[in-house]
DNA sequence: CCAACATAGTAGATACGTCAACTATTCCGC
DNA sequence: GCGGAATAGTTGACGTATCTACTATGTTGG
């Protein structure tokens, strides 16, 4: 569009936020991606799935309702299921209603992982982000945010399949 | 430590801000990515290996100022090196003072095709976080994320080399 | 001096994430 | 109903990230 567009590169308040953001991301997944490997013996990734599993009341969910409910794309979900599957974590059933459907259940032993692995997550989270933040702070940063996640979802090129309400990683 | 610590979940106020600032993130990084990938040859960790080489006056830095710059770690920098080696857009020196060490250079082609990216990945930056967001809430992010990073200073299990000041992807 | 220790960087294994290409079904309009 | 489009899921290749273990060099204190 603009014809030829000077870049306007970002002022010292632009840069400011933009940089501690992603730092901030960056040492906070990196730690409590290595609480839950040191503590348990699930991934980040294996924790959001089943979070998202044992939100429901049957413990299961279509393998498009779990990429739709974290925001992933059908590929990475595949992936993450078949290796979860491997270590027994998760069962996939075949669907009856749609022969092309298959159902992601949360194993018994899912289960008692998932349940041994919150807490600590949870207190992870808490220590590193919640508890340093006034309640101020948090709405400051709530509102920010998804203000930004407003813009995705006009903008929309859409490749994300555009998450309905929920996100990763849920209140737990 | 704590003998029996009930779990305390989130309350709303504060999954709110957890979670859209998770989904924020995984958004932005999503679409930045691809903005990259499919409008230039480079990667987001090309892209910012080669901004930290570029803001040097003679383009190249120590593996390990680099991993200090990023706050990546080592074995994360040495791989990433060498891909881009590979592929051309740095060389490798060897240091003359300490022999254990290596200078990473940015290349000719390096230098061309950062400043080739450079504008439309700012471009994105600015349509999809910065110019959502009032001056107010710039700081309220920058404010907040600078408290959390405090935090991991203190706090300082510290497996991450504690970055000095700088960020990832700078100004640029 | 030199032994112990720290530091710089590499290498391999494994897990993760994306893309593009593919199969199998279901949906839908005519 | 049937032919094309959309949808559900899989697969393989490749790049990325982490961990652990390793080599080589520098540093230091007795």
């Amino acid at each position: 569009m603009e014809p030829v567009s000077e870049v306007r590169w970002l002022d010292e308040r632009e840069e400011r936020a933009w940089r501690a953001l992603q730092f901030m991301h960056l040492r906070l997944d990196g730690e409590l991606a290595r609480q839950l490997a040191s503590d348990t013996g699930l991934s980040y990734p294996d924790y959001v799935v089943l979070v998202a599993l044992t939100d429901r009341p049957d413990g299961r969910l279509r393998l498009f309702e779990l990429a739709e409910t974290l925001g992933w794309e059908k590929s990475r979900v595949s992936h993450q299921v078949t290796r979860m599957a491997d270590r027994g974590l998760v069962d996939k059933q075949r669907c009856g209603s749609d022969r092309r459907g298959a159902y992601v259940v949360v194993t018994a032993r899912g289960r008692r992982e998932i349940e041994a692995a919150a807490p600590g997550h949870l207190r992870a989270v808490r220590r590193l982000f919640i508890d340093r933040l006034t309640p101020a702070q948090l709405d400051a940063v709530a509102v920010a945010a998804e203000v930004v996640l407003r813009g995705f979802a006009e903008t929309a090129t859409d490749r994300t399949p555009a998450p309905a309400q929920p996100g990763p990683g849920a209140g737990r």
